[in-house]
DNA sequence: CGTCGGTCGTAC
DNA sequence: GACGTACGACCGACGT
């Protein structure tokens, strides 16, 4: 036969072992384990992609007593019996095989070995190419010209000639080896002080054990040898037959049945999820069934007047918008989808480029037929992160009203520590959906064209399916919202929010450029020089900005001493702390600390934020996002400009260059310790509270308890120590921490904390309460419902542990925090609205608003807010908010 | 050439 | 080990 078939006998039981140990940790949300599965799984679908067999079979061991163990009573007695963690995966193990169609074969009283072995000498019978698949060298007395021995973990292929090549005996002569060397992990004796090596050479030499004994007079000279092969007689031939795989089991399976099947792709992908297997589970998705999907395209204006009247009936139906950009300050509207219905969808283009055959509405007709929809209160709309949508529509013409649900929000809510809402993924999570993906229409990388270039006729689909899908996740997250208690926290705080934010990024900030070009410029100037100086310190020129070779340079070259290292153990930090301390000793360190404030400066601020000057507004938008953050705090991003630098002189230039337009001012509001107070409203802390209550200085009145001085021994240090407990209180910092920061031993910090517990005895008593409580639910709360589960509490890792103790805390404080800051901005649009004022808000930074105001609106804006924002929600201390007014928001800050 | 983890630094 | 929450720059290893 030119080409034989070729058969993979899999030895599962050595898989399992491996696949157990290669991965460390791994289990599902709720702590079923999962490591073994996941490698074995890894395993047996790399084998099958790779190979693509025909024939392919897995063995597996019998728990319970075998042949061997009746020859001799201690085979393999040293093994532990099989952890428990991986009994456990043994039942998925199995269901995966089963899914996969793959065979399996066990039998009572016999190994995997021998299993393979007979269906080895079967299948070569009728004229298989056999592979064995295991890393186990007992299987190389297996080898034949038929057989090979393959361990796909290392990637070796064992046969005759490398056999030969590498050990100088036949295969068949391995058994042999085995019967002199004995198998520790077998519990096999063999011969004392004979171990492979040796026995190979005997081998080699003799040929066979017989042979061994036979010439043993031979060996005399060897006297230690000598006499252990004398005495062992016995047991090496024991020791051979137990270590010889049995290749006539009788089986009752025949070759044919080990013909592979097509995978239950459906199973397998139930199987993934529920192990959550995320990426397996995502490959093994069936495409949507599409056959029951009726998507249509609308485009003549009796289609579109008879979609917007049958819309405009409807209790609430999603949204979606095609456009030009991710950016949905740069982008432009290309066609819009709509679905009311599950398995419905509908498409309107309106900016597709793609030479198509079909007429597409002009913009007039869309504007006359679908903006008093669209900007009808009363008509519910859903969207998945609809926020760009309400954007897009705003700059195409329509201020959409009525927003209603967002099934990005939802997910975040219902989970806000998973990374990424996408609705690819909720498809997946919740019906088992493979979306079509974007790159499917579009292409990938540098190839990708825009949606204005996607084929209408290919755009229908891929737009009326992400409608079709937030509505179906719509109808799904609706119910899960209400039974989780969330629809409080959905409706009256984040579904309000999107517009506030979405006006917020409409608006932008103005940034003074020419200022920006011309600190780039300084910063420039200044960072050739200290380069220059840099490279003649360190005598060569290297990439300041890889720590990696500076590190190099510093320790090695100039023999500074290293003070720590990396958290990975990848190298030398070379972080600014370490730096500072080497700048005692050397001009270098010096140089580079100058050097690194003023790049990250340069890079990160200045030239960055003069690129996302937008072309049309000359104004920034930064993007708010609304489901990244696990405390519910919004996050900043394309430019973030919540970590514009304020704290030293010459990051607040930067800040300088954010000004107000013509004849405006930036008002800055920022609530005064909020999360203290929100410390002091859940501790029910006296003296926290009385303090807040009659206005007093909190840092000094911490220096106050913690240091047990009087009022006016407060000095500016003390109070700043002080400082730095307060906050770290709220962060759970350790007396190690603190002692580091404060520059003073372990022991003074670990007492200055012990104070403070001792006097703000609520404090203590609420961190203990909240932990107790959190390892009982796994989950903390903030203020107005908000959840974060925290699973790790209870995790036996004590760094794990620690970590979630500290976030447990920390978590309601900031995270109500970011409540109150929500509804306080849903307020505030609302009051600016009904005040008539052409105040606008621009930004939020956690706990800080920034407006923009004419200067003639100033007094009024100041009174509104400070009234708005201090009654936001009523706490068992009050709120206090302070402004400051300016034409920067330096000096407004 | 894109992705991703590591390191560093900025904010509240 | 050792302070919570983010974003983003660069580097360098790795995979296609």
């Amino acid at each position: 036969m030119a080409n034989p078939k070729k058969i993979f006998l899999i030895d599962g039981s050595a898989f399992l072992y491996r696949a157990f140990h290669a991965i460390r940790s791994l289990s599902t949300s709720k702590g079923h384990p999962t490591n073994a599965t996941f490698g074995f799984t890894r395993i047996l679908l790399k084998l099958l992609k790779n190979n693509t067999p025909e024939y392919a079979v897995v063995m597996f061991d019998v728990k319970g007593p075998t042949f061997r163990h009746k020859m001799y009573d201690q085979y393999k007695a040293n093994r532990p019996p099989m952890p428990e963690e991986l009994a456990a995966q043994i039942p998925d193990i199995k269901r995966i095989i089963a899914a996969l169609n793959i065979p399996v074969v066990e039998k009572q009283g016999f190994e995997a070995d021998d299993l393979v072995g007979t269906y080895s000498k079967l299948a070569q019978e009728k004229g298989f190419e056999v592979v064995m698949v295991t890393g186990d060298k007992d299987f190389i007395q297996l080898i034949t010209e038929k057989c090979t021995l393959w361990d796909p973990m290392k990637d070796t292929i064992k046969d005759m000639k490398t056999i030969k090549a590498d050990m100088g005996i036949e295969p068949g002569q391995f058994i042999d080896v085995l019967g002199l060397a004995g198998d520790s992990s077998d519990n096999i004796p063999g011969v004392q002080g004979v171990g492979p090596k040796t026995a190979i050479k005997l081998i080699i030499q003799f040929g066979s054990i017989e042979n061994i004994y036979e010439n043993l007079d031979s060996l005399k000279k060897k006297k230690k040898l000598y006499e252990n092969l004398s005495n062992s007689k016995d047991i090496v031939l024991l020791s051979r037959d137990l270590a010889t795989i049995d290749t006539s089991v009788t089986v009752k399976e025949t070759i044919e049945e080990f013909k592979l099947k097509a995978f239950d792709r459906k199973k397998a992908f139930e199987l993934f999820q529920e192990l959550e297997f995320k990426t397996l589970a995502t490959e093994f998705a069936q495409k949507a069934d599409k056959s029951e999907k009726i998507y249509k395209l609308i485009t003549t204006t009796k289609e579109l007047e008879k979609l917007a009247q049958v819309l405009e009936n409807k209790e609430i139906f999603a949204i979606d918008t095609e456009t030009t950009s991710k950016h949905p300050m740069k982008a432009q509207l290309v066609g819009i989808s709509f679905s009311f219905r599950k398995n419905q969808g509908f498409y309107i283009p309106i900016g597709h480029t793609f030479p198509d055959k079909v007429e597409q509405p002009d913009k007039e007709e869309i504007l006359r037929i679908f903006k008093p929809l669209l900007e009808n209160p009363d008509i519910k709309k859903v969207g998945q992160n609809i926020k760009y949508d309400y954007i897009v529509l705003s700059n195409f013409g329509i201020v959409m009203q009525g927003i209603a649900f967002d099934t990005m929000i939802a997910s975040y809510l219902l989970n806000p520590s998973i990374r990424g809402h996408s609705l690819d993924r909720i498809a997946m999570d919740l019906f088992g959906y493979k979306t079509i993906s974007y790159e499917e229409v579009a292409g990938k990388g540098k190839n990708q064209i825009g949606f204005q270039q996607v084929p209408i006729s290919e755009a229908v689909n891929y737009a009326s399916e992400d409608a079709d899908i937030t509505f179906m996740a719509y109808q799904y997250f609706k119910k899960e919202i209400k039974n989780q208690g969330l629809s409080d926290l959905m409706e009256n705080i984040e579904v309000p929010l999107i517009t506030v934010l979405g006006n917020m990024e409409l608006e932008g900030i103005k940034v003074d450029k020419n200022a920006l070009k011309h600190l780039s410029n300084i910063f420039a100037l200044e960072l050739k020089n200290l380069e220059k100086k840099i490279y003649c310190l360190a005598g060569e020129e290297f990439n300041i900005n890889s720590s990696q070779q500076l590190g190099v340079i510093l320790f090695e070259k100039l023999n500074l001493k290293t003070i720590k290292k990396t958290k990975k153990k990848t190298g030398y930090s070379t972080d600014v702390e370490v730096l500072t301390k080497l700048a005692q000793d050397h001009e270098l360190p010096k140089k580079l600390l100058r050097y690194r404030t003023l790049g990250k400066l340069k890079l990160t601020y200045v030239d960055s934020l003069q690129k996302l000057v937008n072309i049309e507004t000359g104004r920034i938008h930064t993007s708010f996002n609304q489901t990244i953050t696990v405390t519910g705090r919004l996050s900043s991003s394309k430019p973030n400009l919540q970590n514009i630098p304020i704290r030293k002189e010459e990051g607040k230039k930067i800040r300088k260059a954010f000004i107000p337009k013509e004849d405006h001012l930036l008002i800055s509001a920022d609530y005064s310790q909020i999360e203290l107070r929100i410390l002091a409203h859940y501790a029910e802390d006296e003296i926290l509270i009385e303090a807040f209550k009659n206005g007093e200085d909190i840092h000094t009145r911490t220096a106050l308890e913690v240091f047990q001085v009087l009022p006016q021994f407060v000095t500016e240090d003390l109070r700043s120590q002080a400082k730095t407990i307060n906050f770290g209180i709220v962060y759970g910092m350790s007396g190690f921490r603190l002692a580091n920061d404060l520059n003073i031993s372990r022991k003074m910090a670990t007492a200055y904390i012990d104070s403070y517990f001792k006097r703000y005895s609520g404090v203590k008593k609420f961190i203990d309460d909240t932990i107790e409580e959190t390892k009982k639910t796994c989950e903390v709360h903030t203020i107005f419902g908000r959840k974060r589960r925290l699973d790790a509490i209870n995790s036996s890792n004590i760094h794990i542990r620690n970590f979630a103790q500290r976030a447990a805390v920390n978590t309601p404080i900031q995270g109500s925090a970011a409540d109150l800051m929500k509804l306080a901005m849903i307020k505030m649009e609302a009051a600016l609205q009904k005040n008539n004022m052409a105040s606008k808000m621009l930004l939020s930074v956690h706990d800080e608003i920034i407006f923009e105001t004419p200067f003639e609106e100033k007094d009024q804006l100041i009174d509104l807010a400070k009234s708005v924002m201090e009654n936001v929600y009523p706490l068992k201390v009050p709120l206090e908010v302070n402004f400051g007014t300016g034409e920067n928001w330096a000096q407004a800050h």
